[in-house]
DNA sequence: CGGTATCCCCTAAGATACTG
DNA sequence: CAGTATCTTAGGGGATACCG
């Protein structure tokens, strides 16, 4: 079967640190819910998929030419893995040439509505968070210069005093 | 400087498809805002620091050794990236030993209220999706035993074929 | 059409070692 | 203590070929 899975059986222990507050709830290790919703939510194509698909059904095909750069072995691994998870539904008639329909359930419908809150936040913060690029780029490239000036300086110096002494 | 960046400046274009609905929001290609702060608030370790630091204000070595399994490395990357996103501060005090401080901004707080709704939605629906795993897995696994019964089948019959032929 | 199976490459992340 | 530099490896993901 070569098993090449994104939801690993693994032992999966999830509450060990005894604080008050649940952090365990955002560990990194399977077997933590958030993690792997997460991990489904965040890879380079599930997110497309389901806001596709929140419009209407689509095919197969349909997807894959509205994605654009997705491979056919990507998408089928997409979806199979949202089928797994229980947000997309999958639906084969048995016609010729085959058709294959794709759509979100209800509790696809209900995750893309929190996801939509995620989008909601960036889309009010999207320019504090330039600013704060342009701001730290800005610091680190002088912060570099320096560095630089610095360094040719102490390279002079040194130059400098091999020469006095030769 | 060797660049091994995560928001590397590609040309980023974002609006392409003319739909009605934005689904260039989702893109998976770098330029779009949505898929950067997703991959930032997606990556191993950010959602962990950023739940740590938001219970109080943490040295590196404090959150080092609570997340357990993060690199020095990977530590010090993650940091960088969500200070250069304007999420955490640095402080830097000039004593010795050095100390470093990390807190989470104003900004920083606003995106770990946002994340929580997908936390909330995930306990909320994390026994939906157990069930739909469950469901999935025994079918694919009646599927894949039928297929191998049916295989045998034919295998027999191969041979049974074959025998009598020779 | 709607997929699997196979190969292969490249990058992200871990391990290790060194520095201000 | 708080990092950066360097090397190495695992696996995500693309290309290709084939199957029902």
């Amino acid at each position: 079967m070569t098993v090449e899975d994104g939801t690993s059986p693994t032992p999966g222990y999830c509450a060990d640190t005894g604080t008050d507050y649940d952090v365990s709830q955002w560990d990194t290790r399977e077997g933590c819910e958030v993690r792997q919703i997460l991990d489904r939510v965040a890879d380079k194509w599930s997110l497309l998929v389901i806001a596709l698909l929140e419009r209407r059904t689509l095919r197969f095909t349909e997807l894959r030419r509205a994605i654009d750069g997705v491979s056919q072995r990507m998408l089928a691994r997409t979806l199979r893995h949202l089928e797994r998870d229980g947000l997309v539904s999958r639906t084969v008639y048995a016609t010729v040439p085959p058709r294959v329909d794709y759509r979100l359930t209800d509790l696809g419908c209900t995750l893309h509505e929190t996801i939509k809150s995620l989008v909601t936040w960036t889309e009010a913060h999207q320019s504090e968070i330039a600013t704060a690029r342009a701001t730290y780029d800005r610091r680190t490239a002088a912060e570099q210069a320096e560095a630089e000036r610095a360094a040719a300086e102490r390279d002079a110096v040194a130059r400098r005093v091999l020469t006095e002494l030769g």
